[in-house]
DNA sequence: GAAGGCATACCCGGGATCGAATACTCTGAC
DNA sequence: GTCAGAGTATTCGATCCCGGGTATGCCTTC
């Protein structure tokens, strides 16, 4: 019910660890290290331990036992809870279902384009080609390379989403860029101007000029 | 310096309004608002006002002036110093050139897609098909709207980026479904015997079923 | 056999975040 | 002329999040 508590996906994953079997915190983050998961769902200690604790108040998991070996500090194994099974099952089946909108960065960046100069933003974007281009490479490497000795395509289906999202994000970013280095760009002349005339422009004065301009 | 202080696109945000010209923060809600802003940037009162405490602790930011305006609450008028123009540009400068692994809530739910039963992650999925769907075709006619009666394509370049990525999802979601429903994925019969066998099969063992299948 | 480095295991302080509440004003419908 | 509702402007409290710190054991290397 309380909608910030669906948040942190790091709380769905130790749902899931724990249907799998019981576990102790640190070892959730080893299992999900040694799977390649933390790629995909934001992992460290602070936070893991906190969504334990957040979990159990919850009564969506509870600690069976602690376990003191040696003198090494204790670790408490948790098991999840009937409640628990249900929250994962609901909660995972809204992610795959309803797709929400995401704040990335980069969208960010992009509505705020014409704050710098239409020059530098071209170096920066080509910037952003190589780095992306060498990622592609990278990614798809790897997936073959696991294609050879791994597990099942459906075990790593996650790398092939984002790889796909890059692929895509490339195509933009080229386009964009071709665009803007033959100063094709719809308002490439206001957006010179703006940064040429040293000072910023009052308000109601651009507006005028963007209606006006439209070529 | 602080890594943490450039984790909210809102700040920066901000730091770009100011540099147009001063502002209070409410003003600087209802300005992105008013140009969309809002859609790219996430944006919400509580967050506004403690960034921009939080920037004017850092000295890039300074309150001018405060204004009693009849029996309204007083609002503090806020310009942008020099080292706040220098970090808008650097940081401005670092989103756009350089790529970050952001963590998608669906790349998350892909990633435990083996925890629902096949059938059921198939409708899901089917759902979740329909409504990219028309979140494609919303997108497209707003384009084309805006296209018609509006500003320059610079100044609404994030939109054009979300639908190109919301296209590509939708062509991996189809195909991924496709290949759900014809038992063509690589583990999906690994996969419906878990869900069938009804309990948890631990890990060495799924592990060595995994490698035998392959198929 | 001492020392450095890595793995195990967890906890803490404090900034970041966000939904909600507050409190006043203006507009227009009746 | 008054009451509902929308707009103006900010603050608050309760979480959430996370980098870094602690403390121990184990393995190597010289």
């Amino acid at each position: 019910m309380p909608t910030r508590s669906r948040s942190n996906a790091l709380a769905l994953a130790v749902l899931g660890l724990l249907t799998e079997r019981p576990m102790h915190p640190y070892e959730m983050a080893t299992t999900l290290r040694s799977r390649a998961k933390e790629e995909s769902i934001k992992l460290n200690y602070g936070s893991l331990y906190s969504v334990v604790d957040s979990l159990t108040k919850r009564g969506l998991i509870e600690p069976a036992e602690t376990v003191r070996d040696g003198r090494r500090p204790e670790r408490t194994v948790y098991t999840v809870t009937e409640p628990g099974r249900v929250e994962f099952a609901d909660w995972l089946s809204e992610l795959i279902s309803v797709p929400v909108k995401e704040f990335t960065n980069f969208e960010a960046a992009l509505s705020m384009l014409p704050g710098l100069p239409p020059d530098v933003v071209a170096d920066l974007l080509r910037l952003r080609v190589h780095r992306l281009t060498s990622e592609v490479d990278a990614g798809e490497s790897a997936l073959r390379r696991s294609d050879g000795d791994g597990l099942p395509r459906l075990f790593s289906i996650e790398f092939e989403y984002r790889l796909t999202l890059a692929r895509a994000e490339l195509a933009f970013v080229t386009t964009l860029l071709s665009e803007l280095d033959d100063g094709r760009l719809e308002g490439y002349q206001i957006w010179r101007t703006i940064h040429e005339s040293g000072e910023s422009i009052p308000d109601a004065e651009l507006i005028a000029r963007l209606k006006a301009d439209r070529t």
